[in-house]
DNA sequence: CGCCAACTTGATGGCTGTCAAGTCAGGTGG
DNA sequence: CCACCTGACTTGACAGCCATCAAGTTGGCG
């Protein structure tokens, strides 16, 4: 239960402080004190709430805040000037957006909400100064960040490696994983973005994508209906995810 | 020139030092004044050779160093357990290695050295104490990871929308771009990794990466023997880079 | 009820993977 | 010096996966 000292502290500042958060363990604050998540909560000055399909923040807009998804689900993409763009990535509930734009002080992709979600700013330069004074907030801020290298790495080697329905697979699982660490089910879930995004995110076409849903459907591994998703067999989604044959060469060697 | 005030501090230690490294500015000495590259320096005990071949560290190994490449060339790969690998990146000197390891606290891939180099061991609680102590390492030191972050996402952008020749343009112009800042040509340089490996890291197989050689060898955009490689026409490389065609419909709605 | 975006499904083609054979460069030993 | 060997590379023929183009279906909304 919250402490609630003071009466004059609205409801609404209540619910939407770090220590009384239901995300504290998968976002910022994640292993602070009392004292130390108080002193985080001074810093988030701005929470605001964002429109299905409204802009966080779009590239090449100057970089001063990151942000922390309180509620809500968004895409980020990146756009070339020969008019390719791609999905870099689904953002959902409890994690952070903008780090992007650290290295060069402005945005390098845009951010776009899926369905209407609220949003924590967090001044970065404040947030800068709070983890020199606290460690264990200086230590998990470079853990989200290097995790955020390391899931990028392994959609590099989903988009390097894998063909269409290995990565679908893949991105279902995730998707599962994800909500079930929020408390959701994890096997039945509403999808809250097409399949041109999910294409553009995987490297691939949304026809495939769609081909894709159908065939796992006719396989028995999920019921799909538009974007209602109901998982049925996991164990065999990871053996689609894992179908790699490696070539008979290694077979050989490693066997022999 | 460096100073020499005590003859009793080796050459070798002093040609370690980040004060008297060419690498400063393009490495984690970046913007940091006399005094507190000297802090810096007194981190840095450890500075090895790594042969050609030799692993720096594998996935799985717990996580206690970021490295700095002082000479040489490395590639970190990511293998799955079905056998599947993927080269995650080329690194050169003045890049750090080792970050991917900060979120789990062991190493989520392996990094091998292509070419005999010389690393310097930054032990990385004592980095992160230091960081905590003065402002413009650990502002530097979190745009290196955000530039790693946004550099993935480039390399996600080149798998999940480009054609093989568009990867390999895109390639050889980041490393003429690498060499440049580095004080080497921008047009000539030896390729440290096979075919194998350029196609591991691109998406793509051995034969695709040779056949791309050779057509942009015929089309006068480069003249290639082996390693060897002789940029001849960077707009052309530019061009065939950026030679997504968009969509007709896209055109329509642009065009008209 | 009509409209539109999102989605599904089918037919076809092209890029790139696969398999195979041959070439080249560098190193070793006679 | 040269023959030989090996790993890296090149080139060719073919096939398969997925993109493309096209037509039709579904669901939401005014």
């Amino acid at each position: 239960m919250p402490l609630r000292t003071d009466k004059e502290i609205s409801l609404a500042v209540i619910k939407t402080a770090c220590s009384s958060c239901n995300l504290r363990e998968l976002c910022l604050p994640f292993g602070l004190s009392e004292d130390e998540m108080t002193r985080l909560d001074k810093l988030i000055n701005v929470r605001k709430r964002i429109k299905r399909n409204e802009h966080l923040y779009q590239a090449g807009q100057p970089f001063e805040f990151i942000y922390a998804i309180r509620s809500g689900f968004f895409k980020t993409d990146v756009l070339l000037e020969d008019g390719r763009d791609q999905v870099t990535g689904f953002q959902m509930a409890g994690e952070l957006l903008g780090l992007d734009g650290i290295g060069t002080e402005a945005h390098s992709c845009n951010a776009v909400a899926l369905e209407d979600s609220e949003v924590c700013y967090i001044p970065f330069a404040r947030l800068e100064k709070l983890s020199r004074e606290v460690q264990t907030l200086q230590r998990h801020f470079h853990k989200v960040m290097s995790r955020e290298i390391v899931r990028d790495h392994g959609v590099m080697m989903l988009l390097g490696t894998m063909r269409a329905e290995e990565r679908l697979a893949a991105f279902l699982l995730n998707l599962s994983q994800r909500f079930t660490a929020r408390g959701f089910s994890h096997a039945e879930f509403n999808l809250r973005m097409t399949r041109e995004e999910i294409g553009s995110y995987l490297g691939l076409k949304l026809e495939t994508v769609s081909r894709a849903f159908s065939h796992f459907q006719e396989a028995g591994l999920i019921s799909v209906q538009q974007k209602h998703i109901h998982i049925l067999n996991i164990p065999g989604l990871k053996e689609i995810m894992n179908s790699h044959q490696p070539p008979l060469s290694a077979v050989r060697a490693g066997g022999a």
